[in-house]
RNA sequence: GGGGCUGUCGGCUAGCUUGGUCUAGGCUUGGAGACUUGGGCUCUCUAGACCCCGGUUCAAAUCCGGGCAGCCCCA
């Protein structure tokens, strides 16, 4: 065993295996900047998928991508006080221009509210001008100062930031809702990362929303990661930016908006939950490559059969909607490209020698479960479609199976601090919503609450810190 | 926000405590070739490094200061 591959194990050193795999699989590499990072055609063709796929999705429900510049002058980002508090920290400035001092700084876009809706309210005259629903795919910029993680939290990172005017607050209601199981649906379903969905506090929500929901995931290292969030922003936004409307009875009115986003930190979930000690385990409907063919020439035997053999199958495959590599390359031995597409994810291999080619058949390696299997030639396009299906939802089941496993529900806050402190995870607790509890909690034990159900869970006990009657069930757990 | 650790060929590292044959060693990778191919084969040849800036000293990879970058722990 050499360094080529993984050198630690994930249940032993999981920092060094998450930056190992990013770095050996070819997902992404270090910038030379503090806090930034390459994104690699490995990871960025992962990140089209996911783009591909969300487009879609938004596109069918009349939204619109569009492009706004990412310099904010400083003015714009002032004007809504608790988003600018909010995000002043974290902003990058651009004071200079060639060799002028410039007259007003600008923000380099930590989020696009401010410089969008200073627009809108330019556009929007009339109820005929709404609802709009734009969105962008673009980086934004936040000044971290705290270590950041490849994928995880870098200074600049690529996402896609919705923005949406609507006339009444019912409809900004829905627009949050949809976006949010727009989310669920690319995330769970395809990037098979189950999450648990809810609302934030006042504490955790959104700078400047009015609430704030979001989609949340359990780590292998007991850490919660956000991997998504939609907004109702309220009139909060339209009435500093002065987004007014005139109605069908000619009542002059605020928007009610929303704003949401994800971002290639979702990549990084991806990784945590399904890779092993043999690299990155991608599900197969974001796999960039999802069948890899490797022919297993002997010299004495001849080579020219299993070649064509392979090309067959390779062809056969690319004419369905597969996407596979044949990997026909001599100056490799087959253990070793066994070895190097392991790391990278690919999902299924088929391999194919000689003892394959009198049996008219071809083994197939599940990167899922390492099995091996034997397959009629001719079956190959179906079994494959079926199989890759198959794995998709068994990544997915194994990680809802861990995720159910790490969620703890407590009565006593003895409990809640023994068990956060022993094994991390979701610990479902009732609290009476008062902040200095959550304030509290946090201080003492560095759990904050993920997520607040939708859909209010039973009360089964009094609030977890100070006893008095508990108003909801909320989940807490340490955040990435 | 506080504390700690680290930085040597592309990667992993030896050397640093006690400055001096270090002209920086090994493994791996890269390049050329041979031999092979059902789990990272083997052999030959070859290329490649002391993070940056400053200081101490006859002499710095080694000691000191600063910077940059990475990692860990605590809040």
């Amino acid at each position: 065993m050499s360094d080529i591959g993984i050198t630690v194990k994930k249940s032993e050193d999981f920092s060094e295996w998450y930056t190992q795999v990013i770095l050996k699989s070819e997902l992404a590499d270090y910038a030379p900047v503090k806090g930034c990072m390459i994104f690699r055609e490995h990871s960025y063709a992962i990140w089209e998928k996911i783009q591909e796929i969300f487009n879609a999705k938004i596109k069918r429900t009349g939204h619109r991508n569009v492009y706004f510049p990412m310099f904010i002058p400083e003015s714009f980002l002032k004007k809504e006080a608790e988003h600018f508090q909010g995000f002043i920290p974290q902003v990058a400035w651009v004071t200079v221009g060639g060799d002028s001092q410039l007259e007003e700084k600008l923000a380099i876009r930590p989020t696009s509210e401010t410089i969008m809706y200073s627009t809108y309210a330019k556009w929007i005259r009339s109820w005929r001008d709404l609802p709009i629903k734009l969105n962008q795919w673009n980086s934004v910029v936040r000044w971290e100062t705290e270590s950041t993680r490849l994928f995880l939290r870098t200074r600049e990172f690529l996402w896609q930031e919705g923005h949406t005017a609507h006339a009444t607050k019912e409809e900004a209601d829905q627009e949050v809702k949809e976006i949010l199981d727009a989310y669920k649906d690319v995330i769970e379903n395809y990037l098979a990362v189950p999450v648990l969905i809810g609302k934030k506090t006042e504490r955790e929500k959104f700078a400047g929303a009015l609430y704030t929901t979001a989609l949340e995931a359990m780590m292998p290292d007991g850490k919660a990661l956000q991997m998504g969030t939609s907004h109702q922003l309220g009139q909060n936004f339209s009435k500093v930016f002065n987004i007014k409307f005139l109605d069908k009875n000619e009542k002059e009115r605020y928007v009610w908006q929303t704003s949401w986003g994800f971002s290639t930190r979702m990549i990084g979930a991806m990784v945590m939950l399904h890779g092993d000690d043999k690299g990155l385990m991608l599900p197969p409907k974001v796999a960039p490559i999802q069948v890899v063919i490797i022919p297993i020439p002997y010299k004495g035997v001849d080579a020219k059969v299993i070649q064509s053999r392979a090309r067959e199958i390779h062809e056969r495959l690319q004419k369905s909607t597969i996407s596979v590599v044949l990997d026909d390359r001599a100056e490799y031995t087959p253990g070793w490209k066994f070895n190097a597409w392991e790391l990278k994810g690919v999902p299924i291999r088929i391999e194919i020698g000689p003892r394959d080619v009198k049996k008219k058949q071809v083994t197939l390696a599940r990167r899922d479960t390492s099995e091996r299997i034997a397959l009629k030639e001719d079956d190959v396009v179906n079994e494959v479609t079926k199989l890759l299906e198959e794995i998709q939802s068994n990544l997915f089941n194994r990680a809802k199976k861990s995720l159910e496993e790490s969620i703890a529900t407590v009565e006593t806050y003895d409990e809640f601090k023994e068990i956060f402190r022993k094994k991390g995870g979701f610990i479902r607790a009732c609290w009476c919503s008062n902040s200095a509890c959550e304030e509290k909690i946090k201080d003492e034990t560095g759990a904050t609450i993920r997520t607040v159900p939708l859909e209010k869970e039973k009360i089964f006990s009094k609030c977890v810190y100070c006893g008095e009657e508990a108003k909801e069930v909320v989940y807490f757990a340490k955040a990435y």
